[in-house]
RNA sequence: GGUGGAGUGGCCGAGAGGCGAGGCAGCGGCCUGCAAAGCCGUCUACACGGGUUCAAAUCCCGUCUCCACCUCCA
């Protein structure tokens, strides 16, 4: 089955054929640098990492842009209060969204790049939209460039909104020609960083930042330009007028990931339900938190709840737990070059991580049951497979990424929790289990699982 | 007002005309000294009202509820 996505701009799924052959380029809005990354921002680089991940394993040469957004209003508001300058503020959280994502296992981008640091490329659009007549400079002197949304009779055609039914804004303060007319770039007010333009300085427009980036990375036509939900209207739909105003072909593909909600509400600031990274991998690992927020559809609604965090992590740790003891008994697991049809067909559908992880556990089923029988060669063959397709997901327990990190440490261990079990199994074998309990049960105390198998004891560090 | 989406079993979560995804939890069993893990079996579904069809969770009509966007938002 070839690849399909759900493409927002043709509102049905869509065949996926590449710009190039062999290779696929993707743009997502990513962070705007203002506060720390919520979990809701890592979801969606989640969805897109599982995105990239397939297309590099179908053989795809992968471009991957992923935008930040490092100056805006509300930077420069938190800049002020903090009594500090704007990039402190963008700094210092770029940095916590790099944090974010690593830990979550999402693999960096190809290019990263920042707003700031893309002004030609920006001036230039500008000036490519003002002599087509798509744009222009305000009257006022303010330094503020428009784009002239009555100037482009194609607006609307992403998000099927047509101009005149869109609410007003009451930017009064402004001096556009018409209401829905978008800054492209806003004039500098006093105190307020700025970049010098043919129109006075000033600084980016959101919208214009994306067109400008994502063309100069992947070229002014490329294939998948994603990002959430709410930015369909109006970023997306701004982003795509500007530059096919300005003759670029743009993005061939819009594919959108669904928000993650609280008590079944967006979360927001002014909400107070903003749920970040540092607090959630104290209640589960990373690994785990990454399963929770891929296991679902990437265009679905995820209402988060700690009960479903943890159901995510019990799933997870019976997958891990079957790896685990298919490298005891095999001694190394090594990945498949392909994946189960089954599976390939489920990602190939929309990204059917759903569907897809199906596959995973019933490969998880009958390994541990090959396991059970003694059955290598088919432990092997299963678990070959499973650490492909987890490592698309990016959830392979074996993969650099999530293998234990502490390998000295672990060495130490196990040599010491051997001491307890060997005086364990002593008791046992003269059936003095009150004994053999009572050192099970200080293992357990001390964070130790211990669990008899027909090869003797093995042991690992409780989980959550 | 406009646009898009959702309502599935105790919980999470796929599916989108017919053979009941999967996981978590529960129950019964196997295994175990007892556990744990694992395996086998098993219960509880498609918001509501109509309609189409041999057959509807899935299509059509209507109703209700909820969410998102139209202002910065992944």
């Amino acid at each position: 089955m070839s690849l399909r996505f759900y493409d927002t701009s043709a509102r049905q799924v869509r065949e996926f054929t590449p710009l190039r052959e062999g290779c696929a380029s993707l743009y997502l809005c990513g962070a705007t640098v203002q506060a720390p990354p919520h979990i809701g921002h890592i979801r969606s680089g989640v969805n897109f990492d599982i995105l990239r991940r397939w297309l590099t394993h179908l053989g795809y040469d992968v471009t991957f842009c992923r935008n930040v957004t490092d100056i805006d209003d509300k930077i420069i508001n938190v800049a002020a209060a903090e009594g500090v300058p704007w990039w402190m503020v963008s700094e210092r959280n770029q940095r916590a969204f790099t944090h974010a994502y690593d830990v979550l296992g999402c693999l960096p981008p190809t290019v990263e790049p920042r707003a700031t640091g893309h002004v030609p490329e920006m001036i230039d659009l500008m000036r490519r939209l003002i002599d087509a007549g798509h744009a222009y400079a305000a009257d006022d002197s303010s330094g503020d460039v428009y784009f002239d949304v009555g100037s482009y009779p194609r607006y609307g055609e992403l998000s099927n909104q047509r101009p005149d039914q869109v609410v007003e804004s009451a930017d009064a303060a402004r001096d556009k020609r018409d209401p829905r007319d978008f800054a492209l770039w806003k004039g500098a007010k006093p105190g307020e960083p700025s970049w010098e333009t043919p129109w006075g300085r000033g600084r980016p427009g959101w919208h214009l930042e994306c067109s400008a980036m994502a063309t100069k990375y992947l070229g002014p036509t490329f294939d998948i330009h994603g990002g959430g939900l709410d930015l369909v209207f109006p970023h997306h739909e701004n982003e795509l007028a500007q530059s096919r105003a300005a003759d670029d072909g743009f993005a061939r593909y819009w594919l959108h990931n669904g928000l993650l909600t609280v008590g079944g509400e967006k979360m927001s600031k002014s909400l107070g339900n903003s749920l970040r990274i540092p607090e959630l991998v104290e209640k589960v690992r990373p690994v785990e938190l990454r399963y929770y927020l891929g296991q679902a559809h990437y265009r679905s609604t995820i209402d988060y709840s700690d009960a479903a965090l943890q159901e995510a992590a019990a799933a997870y740790q019976r997958i891990e737990g079957f790896v685990t003891r298919a490298v005891e008994v095999l001694g190394e697991v090594v990945p498949t070059r392909d994946v189960p049809a089954e599976f390939a067909a489920a990602m190939n559908d929309d990204l059917g991580v759903s569907q897809a992880l199906a596959v995973v556990h019933g490969h998880v089923r009958e390994g541990n049951t090959a396991l059970n029988a003694g059955n290598k060669e088919k432990v092997a063959e299963l678990a070959g497979q499973l650490r492909t397709m987890l490592g698309v997901l990016g959830l392979d327990p074996l993969s650099e990424q999530w293998a234990s990190g502490e390998q000295g440490l672990r060495e130490v261990v196990d040599a010491l929790v051997a001491v307890a079990l060997e005086q364990r199994q002593a008791a046992r074998a003269r059936k003095d289990y009150a004994a053999a309990d009572a050192i099970r049960d200080r293992l357990t105390e001390a964070g130790v699982v211990v669990e008899d198998t027909p090869q003797g004891p093995r042991w690992d560090l409780r989980r959550g």
